[in-house]
DNA sequence: GTCTATACGAAGATAGAC
DNA sequence: GTCTATCTTCGTATAGAC
């Protein structure tokens, strides 16, 4: 059960969250990911019977564990370090794309095209969301603040970063997110303390 | 040129933005998006002869325009006043579609799929975005706030709320939306005033 | 000017050879 | 277990009848 990185199971959820962050939910084909991802057509059903929406919903699982392992350790050294890491990753992830890749989890959310049943993708992209809210929350009510302004202040930041990637999206720029990052920073200083 | 709300032209535009909101850029497709404006297929590539990039893009801008609009009159009466009154816009079109509709600027900016030539919808996007940052920042500085505070945060009020709208897709809730609502405005009333 | 019928490609998914 | 060939549906876009 040992995973190696030339898995092509693991090459392939790669792949889905890569081309996610750049084209798009419904902008990613199984075809091309699949040519990516350098595996044949079949292997990709072969290893995802349930079809784009397993493939998909486990690569936004994957992405949000992946963001929040990343979360947690730097959150370790309190909540302003750890939103800055938070920041700073995904700040490198624009710049280095040149400002074509977002993130997965929101292209999902901001996509979506699942009617009612079907919202596999969607509810993995609620629940990497939620994650990342808890971790910072907790972070949060560690400094003393209430639970109820940290939930808040949790929430407020991943919607602010989060939009402020697609802004930068938009604008092919990275000025938003640094105009965004400077004053969540300068805010969560003030309450938080540290 | 006066064009009532019959206009087939001007409803093939609305059901644009309306299936932007819900479906996202991709998923919208000129065949369903003609059938839901009451519109046969041929009469939509008349009326739009530069095809989806050109329809869309039609749609983002009026979108944008109409957002402004209402962006400005409420601003009038205070920077607070008015960013209430765009929080309030967003979210009765939140519940109204019981969290399926977003923001079909926002929506164009997260699936782009646009390579590089024919940015026509992503640069629409921009414009509208740019926009409004510009609206609200004025605002701001007329209370007094220097230029680019006002401009940092006219910015993470439209990134925080378009996340927000986002995040409300992904939980279908409003628990999101909300949350960061609250927040923006307590903070604008501390650094702003009235 | 309005609309029907169609061309052509690509999507998701599967069957079945190896 | 891996991969090729194919089925069906739907996408954008257009031709040409009314």
């Amino acid at each position: 059960m040992t995973r190696g990185q030339d898995d092509p199971r693991q090459r392939l959820i790669s792949t889905a969250a890569d081309l996610l962050r750049r084209r798009g939910l419904s902008s990613t084909s199984i075809r091309e990911l699949s040519k990516c991802a350098k595996a044949p057509l079949g292997s990709t059903y072969h290893y995802f019977p349930g079809g784009k929406p397993q493939l998909i919903g486990e690569a936004v699982t994957h992405t949000g564990q992946h963001i929040g392992k990343l979360l947690a350790q730097a959150l370790a050294a309190g909540p302003v370090a750890g939103i800055e890491a938070f920041l700073a990753n995904w700040r490198s992830i624009l710049i280095e794309s040149e400002f074509k890749a977002g993130c997965p989890v929101i292209a999902v959310a901001a996509d979506d095209s699942s009617g009612e049943g079907e919202g596999l993708p969607l509810a993995a992209a609620a629940a990497a969301l939620q994650d990342w809210e808890r971790l910072i929350a907790q972070s949060l009510t560690g400094t003393g603040m209430a639970e109820a302004d940290a939930s808040a202040t949790a929430t407020l930041i991943i919607a602010a970063v989060e939009g402020a990637i697609l802004l930068c999206r938009a604008a092919q720029s990275i000025t938003p997110f640094d105009k965004v990052s400077r004053l969540l920073i300068l805010q969560l200083r003030q309450h938080a303390g540290r």
